[in-house]
DNA sequence: CAGTCGCGTGACGCACCCGTGACACTCCCG
DNA sequence: CGGGAGTGTCACGGGTGCGTCACGCGACTG
């Protein structure tokens, strides 16, 4: 099976160099100049793996990470960003848009290809994703974006989904508001608390007998019932 | 999800090499220079472990992990503890101010990195002693925000969680009405201080047979019995 | 043994917390 | 451009957690 490797960057010299060291690592490099044709390919090619440089034309590095992980197609691509200064790092992973590691320029691209292999074989050994959870007769399917009550399917919207996957993986123990608007919504994101409170209630709504799975803990916050 | 780690130290140059040590390892390093920010990272951020050290300006890292330990937010989070002379071990272990662990200055990167691991593999676990207390037939859940007594699980509101935690913590050793003020309600609050006695009340009622645990000391305060 | 202080207990009312419905706003897509 | 879906915010209301007070018993003191 070929990996397939997806490098966005808007210099074809730096295309051209890494598909070079990408090819002669064995992977299947393909490639995309901007951020618009980078959502279009990733949802037509399904690569494994995404390289995105944060500086491009148009729709830039970030905005095409958020858009890619709020698709349920592609929301399980990992995704190594390329950043040009150190001092944008922060903003990379601090913003918490679903980048999962990034290097800054130049680089070596033997490092990279390293980096690479980590997040393939965390992706593949399921390690973070945890792509499947069952909790009594709730199942989540992580890379399919689906979620089955018993045998009945139920459609959640990006946001709900999120909420009840950070629930469930930590299920049993007790998640304050801030803390969940921290981890589904990214922190410096000046939401009010009780914004949490409507989306568990919709949630509920849809989990239908399910519901009483997500327990509130007066006071403190809420938890997904059941033993670890 | 990726894994935050605190590092603390005022040596810029230290921050620097292990935070890049760090990431090479797969974690989100974040930063603090001073025992205030820390404390206050440590609130914002919940981050999965904090490396700290012991020589700080101002607020010295014993004292930071005394008030990590003291809030009910950041009270499970693994502490490692670096010291630059091994003969401050003894106080960093002995004085039992919650460190989980702790390294003498200089060590290797790679020591740490392991010991990371370790202590994060035990508080994934559960098993740190940090998130689990138990004495007698008394057991407190503090992620789950659950309590047990034998067998049976009793609910407790969110006062009076944090009252058994605090007691159950310094077990043994007297707690003024005011110091419980303090760490459990807060600071600055105009609260009477009889109204601990209230809540010790409610407190032995749940806990029934187990009551005799909590003892009164007359005219100073509450003590959770038991040595340790 | 009487007086006093400290603590347990029950009751009460306020304040806070959370569930809920409604609404405005922003993206998309037709 | 209009309509629909997704989402964040707000106001309202009910339930309950919680702080306070008064009373009385038990313990310690002189």
């Amino acid at each position: 099976m070929k990996t397939k490797i997806l490098v966005v960057d808007d210099e074809p010299d730096a295309l051209e160099v890494l598909g070079f060291k990408l090819r002669e690592a064995g992977f299947t490099p393909i490639f995309a100049r901007d951020g618009a044709r980078a959502i279009a390919v990733a949802r037509e090619e399904h690569p494994d793996l995404i390289v995105l440089d944060l500086m491009l034309p148009e729709v830039d590095g970030l905005e095409v990470c958020k858009i890619l992980r709020r698709d349920a197609s592609t929301s399980s691509i990992p995704v190594i960003m390329l950043t040009a200064r150190a001092a944008e790092m922060d903003r990379v992973l601090g913003l918490e848009l679903g980048a999962d590691d990034y290097m800054t320029k130049p680089f070596s691209p033997r490092e990279l290809v390293i980096r690479i292999r980590k997040q393939l074989a965390r992706a593949r050994a399921g390690d973070e994703p945890g792509s499947h959870l069952r909790v009594g007769e709730i199942q989540i399917d992580v890379p399919r974006h689906a979620v089955q009550v018993g045998t009945r399917g139920i459609t959640l919207t990006a946001t709900e989904f999120r909420l009840l996957e950070i629930l469930a993986r930590r299920r049993g123990r007790v998640q304050s508001r801030d803390r969940l608007l921290q981890d589904v919504w990214g922190y410096e994101n000046p939401i009010d608390s009780r914004t949490v409170d409507t989306h568990m209630r919709r949630l509920r709504e849809k989990l239908g007998t399910a519901a009483p799975l997500l327990e509130t803990v007066r006071g403190v916050g809420y938890r997904f019932a059941g033993e670890d």
